[in-house]
DNA sequence: TTGTGGTGT
């Protein structure tokens, strides 16, 4: 008899089980629709759901298909002219001269002279440039949407492309047969097979180009697949789109070979951005496989150390930190014609840049030459539609999406000091940041306060720097009359246009999950984890894994303890069990172990991981999640300007997407471990990251892109105005931004930089004549960049062996130097890196990064020395002199991290020198026990108390000496 | 005397 069977029954206020079953059977991606609950255990008759359309008719080429081609001409022709003006102009324009209409009809007229004939001629003349030979004459062949003559026509009245799931859903809830029949489906079966690709020599084997064929019929079956045509209309239409495509309707790998053909191409590159480096590595892997081309070609991705795209290529995936960093050297982004932003709804900082950045372009530098896709979970399409509004939704209405846009902004809001009150929905619409005499007010005073305290920097003249005045042009004439008779018709008609937005929902491919609430509230979220696991382990059918998501390493490692010890009383009848943890830290070799099958067959996975298998890892196999409703999260303090991390209620999204993880192989089911009266309660969608976290880094990223203006920049939630404040101070003080607020000459080196402003300033610290010790400071730089790189002992009997194999590396300066002995050992060892990783107890994954890392730093610092040698092993012995130097270049970019000793007696306690808190020297650090005068800390972390990880030893006039003015003071 | 969610340049 498993222990937990009793346990749940007491849980329970009224006896029963700790669940109520909830009484809706959601679907995913249709909350709204309950359905009577079945028996648990019963198997739902239904077939694998696929949000298919209902028959579409194929028609022969109408009339409006020829306008729309017309359009589309007229379209190119359009860029091209533009194009040819700006080449035109521009060498005259340096000249200081104005080019004349007249001249610049002639240009015009002998550019299309110069073509074959027709007004066509520059579209045609790009297309050879390209050499690509897909697209190689006109009109262009859809090689590989051979449905592209089928008839979804997005201005077919009638027909509500903004809600394409709606009156298909019996499709939608599982009945293929209705779309495989469907007389769309077998007109495009019925369509010659794709033109061969002619022109340039044949660059592709056939091979490719086989599977591209076999992939095709798996591309056919992605629910957004009919909706082509409606996406390209969209686009035509309108230069943004934002997309809500569920999971799994195949909108990545679609949407750019989808675009490809589009005449407003012109022959530039479509970028797809990610937040993560692996998504966009698999999605080049598989667009490049369904177009049958070699990966990197014209097809490729851009990740931070891994860059296989060309000239060729014309859809690129990149992640959206690379698109930033692109902008620092094409601020315009000249090269792309259309930026998609997938997974714009995780709200990430780069994204929020990024889409902050396309706003501007879209309707200011690039208007009129540059698309831009949003795709986004339901949550925030609104959010996204309303920023992205020319005139940010103002008297414009989403029919059947936004009704009563007023009404539900009145919603109240919990906690005042703590809720960011620009977070609300209400706030992002806002068209520059509102700034009443109140808020005016306080911030004279913050100013004042600052004056007294600090001496000198007036913060709130960084903030009101330049403020270019915000452009204000009229919403462009939609191309498509159809367009305009939808918006004229005041919404009697649906289309998918939400002023200068166009708006498309497309349905996604999950199976249906059942809720389960706990009846009352749950004190202990890991006991009743433990009691659940069993609970469904004994109660419900093979195949089908559990995901128990958590909130760290901690709490994993326990409960897997505490599983493991009550799995061995399981009968011999009964499953096993498989437990595995997984968490970001965990070695790659253990997480990979989540994606393999269980090692016996009548076993069964219990996977317990954080909050990195919500969005970073799919697990395979899963049909049941446990959710506690928790996760930690960052939080910025910009009152004591530090970060923390805290265990904070998830979001509804967050929970939705976790029980999502149920879904994705059959119909699934979730156990949240709270009431679904707390459920209602939470907040709708996480906290973007933007408004969590220090936002010094990206302030310095707007400061180097051009933009002055970083308070009244298009956030789409704008940070609180303390955070900038802070962020602003931060990179005054290290002389990244000058007294006018303008980012000074070092601070556009510490933007190109890879590293955190401080990191960055201590880089280009060393690299002056008189620290001199730059390929040591990059060393000690990249080594502090990577996590984990000294992991804890993997048991207690090894910890001695493990000190003996570091003690080598220990010096009395500290830990910053002790990692430089480290890189110098290895460097010289001359042994295989991973052999030299195991004997030192040195993380080999984190070692690999060190030196990619390290490698790229010694390529950006070599334009700025010239003689510098990077050879470790010819290098100077760390004379306590070098070391030093060291430590005074740290200085630069950390003299706000420093502690002096505290009272007497008390050996690891130091008082920081700004603000005079408490702080201790972490125990893993060499200088924990040891008395300094004073330390330089890389990180201060609170767990369990507050403590300063990687300190080093250093001299308090050292510490004066490296500040600037204002700090001076304080030591 | 510790051991922090997840990303990214």
């Amino acid at each position: 008899m498993p222990p937990f069977a009793d346990g749940l029954t007491k849980a329970s206020p009224k006896g029963g089980n700790v669940f109520s079953l909830s009484s809706k059977k959601k679907r995913a991606s249709e909350k709204e629709k309950p359905k009577p609950l079945k028996g648990i255990l019963k198997k739902p008759a239904q077939q694998p759901p696929q949000n298919s359309p209902s028959a579409e008719e194929a028609k022969p080429l109408s009339n409006r298909e020829r306008k729309r081609q017309e359009r589309a001409k007229a379209w190119a022709a359009k860029i091209a002219e533009r194009e040819a003006a700006e080449a035109a102009a521009s060498p005259k324009k340096a000249a200081g001269e104005q080019m004349t209409d007249i001249e610049f009809l002639q240009r015009k007229r002998a550019r299309q002279e110069a073509g074959s004939g027709g007004g066509n001629a520059n579209q045609k003349k790009r297309r050879k440039e390209e050499s690509f030979p897909l697209l190689d004459g006109a009109p262009a062949p859809r090689v590989f949407s051979p449905n592209s003559t089928s008839a979804t026509e997005s201005n077919d009245p009638g027909v509500n492309p903004m809600f394409l799931n709606k009156g298909k859903e019996k499709g939608a809830t599982g009945n293929p047969g209705a779309s495989q029949n469907s007389r769309a489906d077998s007109a495009r079966a019925a369509m010659p097979p794709p033109p061969k690709p002619v022109g340039p020599p044949q660059v592709h084997s056939a091979q490719l180009r086989r599977h591209a064929l076999e992939l095709e019929k798996s591309r056919q079956k992605l629910p957004i697949y009919p909706h082509a045509d409606t996406l390209r209309q969209c686009l035509r239409d309108r230069h943004v789109l934002v997309m809500m495509g569920e999971t799994g309707s195949g909108k990545s790998t679609q949407i750019g070979q989808f675009l490809v053909d589009e005449p407003w191409r012109a022959g530039r590159c479509i970028a797809i951005t990610q937040p993560r480096k692996v998504a966009a590595v698999n999605l080049a892997r598989r667009v490049a496989a369904e177009m049958g081309v070699r990966l990197g070609e014209e097809v490729g991705y851009n990740v931070r150390f891994d860059n296989r795209s060309s000239d060729k290529t014309i859809i690129k995936f990149l992640t959206d930190g690379m698109l930033l960093q692109e902008m620092l050297a094409d601020p315009k982004l000249k090269r792309y014609s259309c930026v998609v932003v997938d997974e714009a709804h995780e709200r990430t900082v780069g994204t929020d840049l990024v889409m902050g950045f396309l706003r501007k372009l879209v309707y200011g530098e690039r208007r009129g030459s540059l698309k831009v896709v949003i795709m986004s979970a339901t949550m925030e399409v609104k959010t996204m539609a309303r920023f992205f509004e020319e005139n940010r939704g103002e008297g414009v209405i989403i029919p059947g999406l936004m009704p009563e846009a007023s009404k539900e902004e009145s919603t109240p809001e919990a906690k005042e000091e703590e809720s960011t009150p620009e977070f609300k929905e209400e706030s992002v619409g806002s068209e520059t940041r509102p700034t009443p005499p109140e808020t005016d007010k306080k911030a004279k005073r913050k100013k004042k306060k600052k004056k007294k305290n600090k001496g000198g920097i007036d913060t709130m003249k960084l903030i009101r720097s330049p403020s270019p005045i915000p452009e204000r042009i009229k919403t462009p004439e939609p191309t498509s009359a159809a367009g305009f008779e939808a918006e004229r018709s005041g919404g009697k008609m649906f289309f998918p246009y939400f002023g200068t937005v166009a708006l498309l929902i497309v349905p996604g491919r999950q199976y249906p999950v059942e809720s389960l609430h706990a009846a009352a509230p749950v004190q202990d979220y890991i006991d009743i984890s433990f009691r659940t696991v069993f609970q469904i382990h004994c109660t419900h059918p093979m195949p089908g894994d559990i995901l128990v998501f958590l909130t760290g390493q901690d709490e994993i490692e326990n409960l897997k303890k505490t599983i493991l010890e009550h799995a061995a009383a399981l009968t011999k009848e009964m499953p096993q069990m498989h437990v595995l943890p997984l968490y970001a830290a965990l070695p790659f070799a253990q997480q990979n172990k989540v994606f393999l099958p269980a090692p016996q067959k009548n076993m069964r996975k219990v996977i317990l991981c954080t909050n990195i298998a919500e969005t970073s890892v799919t697990v395979p196999g899963v049909r049941y999640v446990v959710d506690c409703g928790k996760a930690k999260l960052k939080q910025f303090r910009p009152k004591l300007g530090l970060e923390s991390l805290l265990v904070t209620p998830i979001s509804q999204s967050s929970a939705l997407q976790r029980r999502g993880r149920a879904g994705r192989e059959g119909p699934g089911k979730c156990w949240h471990l709270y009431t679904e009266d707390a459920f209602n309660e939470l907040a709708q969608v996480t906290k973007p990251e933007i408004l969590r976290t220090d936002v010094s880094n990206a302030i310095l990223i707007l400061k180097a892109r051009g933009h002055d203006d970083v308070v009244n920049f298009d956030y789409l939630s704008p940070p609180k105005l303390e955070s900038l404040q802070k962020a602003l101070e931060q990179l005054y003080s290290l002389g990244a931004l000058g007294n006018d607020g303008k980012i000074t000459p070092l601070g556009k080196k510490m933007a190109k930089l890879p590293l955190a402003p401080p990191l960055a300033r201590v880089l280009l610290a060393a690299a002056d004549k008189d620290m001199n010790c730059l390929p040591e400071v990059v060393d000690v730089v990249a080594a502090l960049s990577v996590d984990n790189l000294l992991p804890p002992p993997p048991s207690e009997e090894l910890r001695e062996q493990m000190e003996e194999a570091r003690q080598r590396f220990r010096r009395a300066e500290g830990d910053h130097i002790m990692l430089l002995e480290l890189v110098r050992s290895f460097d010289s060892s001359g042994e295989k890196l991973k052999g030299w990783c195991e004997a030192h107890f040195v993380s080999h994954y984190a070692m690999k990064t060190f030196i990619d890392i390290r490698a790229q730093l010694r390529t950006y610092c070599s334009s700025l020395l010239s003689s510098t040698t990077w050879d470790s092993a010819a290098a100077e012995t760390i004379s306590p002199d070098l070391a030093e130097r060291v430590l005074k270049a740290f200085l630069k970019g950390f003299f706000h991290q420093t502690a002096r000793a505290g009272p007497e007696g008390r050996l690891g306690e130091y008082l920081t020198v700004l603000g005079h808190q408490n702080v201790n020297v972490h125990p893993a650090s060499i200088l924990f026990g040891k008395r300094k005068e004073a330390i330089v800390y890389h990180e201060y972390v609170f767990t369990t108390k507050p403590f300063a990880r990687w300190c080093s030893a250093v001299q308090l006039d050292w510490v004066a000496e490296a500040s600037p003015g204002w700090v001076k003071g304080e030591v």
